[in-house]
DNA sequence: AGGGTAACAGACTGAAAAGTCTGTTTACCC
DNA sequence: GGGTAAACAGACTTTTCAGTCTGTTACCCT
């Protein structure tokens, strides 16, 4: 194989791995060797691709968690009409592949922040440039639905915008407990409910 | 002093200063030296009173955040009238004892729910059970609220205390990242305007 | 008052884990 | 096909940490 495509091959497959193991049992919790083990990899070749578990986990942060949030949570939504229900949709969609147990980004990403606070500063801060990307498309997509007339002019956006992704970062909080998926449905129940209230309505 | 009295003194002073370190550095990034240098204490001394760090830390559980959580978060609200504007009362005090970064015991339960996740279901267990009391409590408060005239007899609340317990676990989450006078603003915004949702409405 | 036990001190042990270093294999180039 | 550097293997070092063990102090009871 062309040394470059293995070198990238390799990496990507130390990050992959990476990602799964620090979301299941944690950063701090979870040793390079536990990764290797996985991988069947030696600390050689570890230490050959990354200077410490530092730059590593920053640079699963920056190649895999913000594109994976990118693509399952922001993309979706850009640019799109009808701003409101493309936000439930998206949602339960996310919600549904975190119900079978695969990764889902936007709670990886609360959790580390939430495993990060207060320990590094640095790290957070990659962390939470993703956050801010998120909410800024949010807003963005509001306020482009109070433009085509899909979202009422007088809401705050922003305070909609941080007011969901709290929501969505606390309801699957909330699922880790198991019973993952009646908790998904009374989410969604009461989030269109919620968007009644924002929404569009004719003048009287 | 009289030997049962200091037992329990120190007992108590271990278990309040291991909370407060816990929370701040993480349970699995915290030694137990850790906490005993900030006590000026001996291995010893935690050996004698606490079988392992296990068993300590579920002391800590059991007998501060438990009781703490009950005291901030769930006494306020329960029995009393009009549920829904003492539940944002409820959650805006807590918030804004976040703000002073003095301990919000929700969050610091959520915080450890996502720490242990997956890795230690016994412990599990004493935290999910705290927030099930948590949820049990704000069901009965909306229930009441209904038959007192004032709450919206058509909504499910058990949805609704998953939403509300959801967001506030969120909201806290975002908090950390420091500008959390104008989110606590938002926040509680948005969530007077869900419950104008939720409350009772004079019959046409 | 002094024996006994609870409460504590702190050195020690063993395991785990991050990072290093030296040696070996594999792929590319001429 | 042999030289060279990239890619990897794995033993080793050093530090950290949970838990142990032996010794010491403080308090209580008779």
């Amino acid at each position: 194989m062309d040394k470059q495509l293995k070198r990238m091959a390799t990496m990507q497959r130390i990050q992959t791995t990476g990602l799964e193991i620090f979301y299941q049992k944690g950063y701090f919790n979870t040793s390079i060797d536990d990764i290797l083990k996985e991988l069947s990899l030696s600390k050689g070749a570890f230490y050959y691709h990354f200077q410490s578990k530092e730059e590593y986990f920053i640079s699963i942060v920056q190649n895999l968690l913000f594109r994976k949030v990118y693509s399952s949570l922001i993309e979706p939504i850009e640019g799109q009409e009808d701003p409101l229900n493309k936000i439930v949709a998206c949602f339960d969609d996310a919600l549904e592949t975190a119900e079978h147990n695969f990764l889902d980004y936007g709670f990886v990403l609360s959790n580390f922040i939430t495993e990060f606070n207060g320990k590094n500063p640095d790290i957070m801060n990659y962390l939470q440039d993703i956050l801010k990307v998120w909410e800024v498309n949010l807003v963005t997509a509001l306020q482009k639905g109070k433009t085509d007339g899909y979202v009422d002019r007088h809401i705050d956006s922003e305070a909609v915008a941080t007011y969901l992704i709290s929501s969505y970062i606390g309801i699957r909080t909330l699922m880790v407990e198991g019973n993952s998926k009646m908790l998904r449905y009374k989410y969604i129940q009461q989030l269109r409910q919620y968007f009644k209230l924002i929404e569009y309505k004719e003048p009287a």
